[in-house]
DNA sequence: GCCAAATTGTAGCCTTGGCTCTATCTTCTG
DNA sequence: CAGAAGATAGAGCCAAGGCTACAATTTGGC
């Protein structure tokens, strides 16, 4: 049975596709993480492990070591029983991923999707929102 | 330092909000797998090892193991050294994640959003596009 | 038909991100 | 101001999904 390949060039691209959306997965808990104790910090003066584990709907050993990922990444600092805090870097990703958030929903509702819907599809949807097709959803909400 | 919590309703939705993403994530290489194969299937008659590890951009003892995974959740049946195929179930879950992602490249393309960075970003996106959006999406583009 | 090349399988390693269980530290309350 | 309650730390388990290295099987060219 002959099996003629795909071209090489297509084959490439596709896996380029998929390479990149694993990519960008991989950002997904730092930006969530970010946002979330930004939101903290902003609410109460600090983020407390037990209430970014509470919010993130994970146990807190789950949320100690997502904040150990971000310490690693120089996102965040956090000394033994005291809070959490963004640094300079982790602010950024926060305000960054905060705007492009609201954009998604603005979008999704826009196009006529529910609210609740909105909300929860865009909590996964926003971490694969490239800078262009953010752009794009700007320009269309400005329409 | 007081910490007045939120209220417990609001953060219940959101931690639920992240788990959703959370589960949906997990449906993510079973989807791009199983319509991977399907395209394999109808280009070649069969969807080999080599063949879809190389489309998905990864190396081939990595596609055996989301082989045997597909297998482990019915998606998929293969006898050692043949080909891959999908049980009615992985058809079924082809031809949904298939529909599904030239919706979400069309509404990207629809709201101005470059064609190659739609169709990167929409390999990412659609595995958090949930019912309600995809009905919502559908009625748009039939606008 | 044989042999080399291609393909597939398998073992074992790593990181991420979940979890439970236990220990330690801090905070609050009587 | 002690003791209980609450919060944090840490050890250790697991599954998923990457990888490399090596073994076995199949295929194709001569
Ligand atoms: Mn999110
Ligand atoms: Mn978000
Ligand atoms: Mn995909
Ligand atoms: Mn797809």
């Amino acid at each position: 049975m002959p099996h003629p390949p795909l071209p090489d060039s297509d084959a490439a691209a596709q896996a380029d596709r998929f390479s990149h959306a694993r990519t960008a997965q991989s950002m997904t808990l730092l930006e969530d993480y970010t946002e979330m104790i930004d939101d903290l910090v902003r609410a109460h003066g600090e983020a407390r492990i037990t209430d970014i584990a509470h919010l993130m709907g994970v146990t807190h050993p789950t949320a100690t070591k997502a904040v150990a990922r971000l310490k690693r990444e120089g996102l965040a600092v956090s000394r033994p029983y005291r809070g959490v805090f963004l640094t300079e870097a982790g602010n950024a990703m926060a305000a960054r991923v905060r705007a492009r958030h609201r954009i998604v929903v603005d979008v999704l509702l826009a196009l006529g999707v529910p609210a609740d819907a909105a909300e929860i599809d865009a909590e996964g949807m926003e971490h694969h929102v490239s800078a262009a097709t953010l752009a794009a959803f700007e320009a269309y909400l400005r329409r």
